[in-house]
DNA sequence: GGAGAGTCTGTGAACGTTCACAATGTCTGA
DNA sequence: TCAGACATTGTGAACGTTCACAGACTCTCC
């Protein structure tokens, strides 16, 4: 209840009065914890309804000197953690897990240094019993933090320097060669890339997935680099393309937002997707459906990845430590009708 | 400091002993209250420092009797929460402003009626001292909730039945009316409308608006309803619209993604955005930059928009009664190429 | 019938704050 | 010089839980 609320918030100890028994009972019951009588448990049960008691986190939490909180850290500009539909998918899949299991997430996002200091003192301040890290970057200053301060940590990804940390990730290596494959047998021959967040290790590990895939056909000057895995990264990136070869009759986008502004370059200068060249993008978000074609792509289980996480981390908080240092996710190939 | 992490965390105990003053005196400067010497002030101050002193929230909830913490509650689909960029916006300006106030911000998704439930039992248990609320319907049963529980609230946008409880918002209606003048001064003379969400305040408004707009010149015929504010729903919407006349040469989206599904089936027809037919949207959202040529549309502030509602929330919480009922917020147009 | 194991229950102490109150000191003005 | 106001400080109690421990009871088996 609320201050502004008249009605006192029922107790423990109103439980245990109206129950006829400790309050130490009671607890034990709330907790499911062994050794306590059918009847006593029934009592206890009733006694809970009749007064309409819930436990209070902030007296619990107390005692049992931890914060029933788990971090969501997003090391990305605000706007991308807004637009992302990526970052919305996998915090919504870490957040359903973790109410289910009582706990709460508290969202923080580092988009400066300042940023960086304030998320640092907060976990420092024992605000969060774990955290659930998202696009971190290798030698993320984030990483070090995490492990001085011993806090039960799961990283979305996996940059070079984890050590001994716990992540969930897809092979984006693997996803990238394989979707790159895929249009190479539609019968392209002068196939390009559009790369993105190359200071990622999903964003080198596409590009070098697509090197794989390529061999000794490999040609450096048909791959772009842009900064964001963003729709106007896709715009640019594209018109240079263009510009380099002409000719080009493939392309692999490094995101399904790069993909879509790929598309729309394409469009601009008069070209047909999939018959004068096939667009393959990577991820599987809503922007796939939105393009014309709709978008052949690598289905990234975003959702599943942040409740995979949020496991990790619960089982950490357990105690237990979890069998797999990482747990690489499938990536089924999503064909549609741009390539 | 974790269960798992060796050292114990410092308690205010530690602060008084270093700073060689009383508990009392340590939690008045932490709480900045008058009547502390500057002496004791700086030595407290030195000890903070020095023994890394951060309070315990839960400790501090206890005794004061709350929880430190703001439910943002979306009634809404759990897809829409993920990929709308309003409610996106929304959450991130109200999250600021509450983290900037030492709150924390709890996200509550209502899909189903068992998520219902499962609020409600959450917002009886004390759990959060105050509440935003976003996209609820007239008559929505968290509106009640509310009421009985005597819990701060705001709501984003204004139900017909709010009562006395505050809100904080657009005028949808004169919005409306002043993006369909604008359009009309292009010299379009067949205007329509895709409207959506007209269970909603904000849909039904814009349609008023539109109306408002147009006069005598109303027909009804050139009104598509859709259910959503989505892109797919404004795909389908145009078309039907040029099925019932295809001479339309303007048409209002009641949203940009609206607006950009409608541009998505003009181009497949074979008409020119902004030659053969003008476009406007509303919201100003990110949608609006991604078509092309970009949108006219309604610049909606919606991350003032939240940021707003959490200040209201936090003039409740501090014993203010907010002077305001409701706060509606201005709503320029923002011209781009599309009409 | 008594030892020992197992089950069940109640109680005091602790978690780290805030708050009201009492005690002390200092200043001001008549 | 002293009353009263005001500033400053320390202390005990309370917030609502959990947890360890001790005590009581009930079996089982020799």
């Amino acid at each position: 209840m609320t201050a502004s609320s008249g009605a006192r918030r029922a107790t423990i100890h109103d439980v245990a009065f109206e129950a006829k028994v400790s309050r130490g009972t009671v607890s034990r019951v709330i907790n499911g914890e062994r050794y306590v009588s059918e009847v006593a448990r029934a009592a206890v049960e009733k006694a809970i309804i009749k007064v309409g008691y819930v436990p209070n986190t902030a007296a619990r939490n107390l005692v049992r000197q931890r914060s029933q909180a788990v971090g969501f850290i997003v090391h990305e500009p605000h706007s991308l953690f807004v637009e992302d539909p990526n970052i919305g998918a996998i915090l919504l899949g870490a957040n359903t897990t973790l109410s289910n299991a009582n706990y709460q997430m508290v969202s923080l996002v580092i988009d400066s240094s300042r940023d960086l200091e304030r998320v640092e003192r907060y976990l420092g301040g024992g605000f969060v019993d774990g955290v659930i890290i998202v696009s971190a970057r290798t030698e993320d200053p984030i990483t070090r933090t995490v492990s001085r301060l011993n806090l039960p940590a799961v990283f979305v990804g996996h940059p070079a320097d984890l050590g001994d940390l716990h992540y969930v990730g897809i092979n984006n290596r693997t996803s990238a060669r394989a979707i790159t494959q895929k249009l190479q047998e539609t019968g392209r021959k002068r196939i390009g890339m559009v790369a993105a967040a190359l200071d990622r290790d999903s964003g080198a590990d596409r590009l070098a997935g697509f090197q794989d895939a390529l061999g000794p056909l490999f040609d450096p000057t048909l791959v772009v680099e842009v900064p964001h895995y963003s729709y106007t990264d896709g715009v640019e990136g594209m018109a240079k393309l263009i510009a380099r070869d002409p000719s080009i009759d493939g392309v692999f986008a490094a995101s399904d937002a790069i993909a879509a502004g790929v598309m729309e370059t394409l469009s601009r200068s008069g070209r047909d997707v999939p018959k004068d060249i096939g667009v393959v993008g990577f991820d599987d978000s809503s922007w796939a459906q939105r393009t014309f074609p709709p978008l052949s792509t690598v289905h990234q289980p975003a959702a599943e990845l942040g409740s995979r996480a949020a496991e990790l981390v619960l089982e950490q908080l357990r105690g237990e430590s979890p069998k797999h240092e990482g747990i690489l996710l499938p990536t089924p190939i999503v064909w549609r009708g741009s390539a």
